[in-house]
DNA sequence: GTCCTAGTGTTGACGCGTCAACTCGCTCGG
DNA sequence: CCGAGCGAGTTGACGCGTCAACACTAGGAC
């Protein structure tokens, strides 16, 4: 498996194109949110995250967790997120230590409206260019590197 | 907004599969780039098209147009090479031309082994994990992808 | 009690990437 | 000649992301 020969010019091509398309795909959606919402991509999924919790406030650890971030990426993403007046930190925890996050309702209003311009957004430039049979393929594939490559047992 | 109706779910669990799945593959790459090359997928990019460059050196623009990249992002880039020692910039002020990039020897070294481990990479976390309708299906969409948001007839 | 360790969250340094503003040298119109 | 404008390249500010180091609390071991 070493065996580090090089790739086929075709199969170079292959992976140039899907990077070059998978690279497009993702800066569309970027720009769209950023621009339809003036929110990125990172404060999107804090955000959904956030929204969809169960409870009014979730510590750093449990949005680590569910993003399936760093704990200091989640940090710094809530610091800057704070700034912009979209979480709050609360300081619930025992003996001053901060805890809890909760989206401020301008947070929530921010959600809502994302939400529905990124499922446009995901309809346009991703659902609405596949053929059922791609559409398969790539399901099928995606799910297979996943499993390859972080072996967790998350069978559907 | 737009038509904008909110997603089935099996469309954003589709969406968030794929998305999943890139977003490991990606990291795969990059880190193996890390660890058994120490460099980046940035300096990756910048090393082998230095390295296919017909003459002994490119101008920032050519690097950019080659890259897809903008040139700001280039000329950070090359800051940071130049400082690890990969790349020089070249005075070549004569004649309105201002600076050729070429590799150093250290750059050249670097990406020699650089493009074996990456082809290996490829293999294993890419190709030979796609059967040949996947494959067939990634490529078709990624070239009409590419098509509709850059129409570009980039013939590769 | 003190020390050790584990868990949780934060911070700093640094690379990557974008956008806007800037420099520099050239060319062209007056 | 002068300056407006253009193209090439750079720089700065800032957000994103990772890694390493740093609190701070809590729970034992002794």
């Amino acid at each position: 498996m070493v065996g580090s020969r090089s790739l086929e010019p075709e199969e170079w091509e292959f992976w140039d194109t899907y990077m070059h398309a998978h690279r497009l795909l993702v800066r569309e959606m970027d720009r769209g949110l950023q621009r339809d919402c003036g929110i990125s991509k990172a404060e999107y999924s804090v955000l959904v995250t956030l929204w969809r919790a169960p409870g009014d406030d979730m510590r750093v650890g449990e949005l680590a967790e569910s993003l399936n971030w760093e704990k200091s990426r989640v940090s710094h993403q809530l610091t800057r997120m704070e700034n912009r007046g979209f979480v709050e930190r609360t300081p619930h925890g025992a003996g001053g230590r901060r805890a809890g996050i909760g989206l401020t309702a301008k947070g929530r209003g921010a959600v809502r409206s994302a939400m529905l311009v990124h499922a446009g957004n995901i309809r346009r430039y991703f659902l609405d260019l596949l053929t059922p049979e791609q559409t398969a393929a790539i399901g099928a594939w995606s799910e297979q590197l996943i499993d390859h490559v972080e072996p967790r047992p998350t069978e559907t």
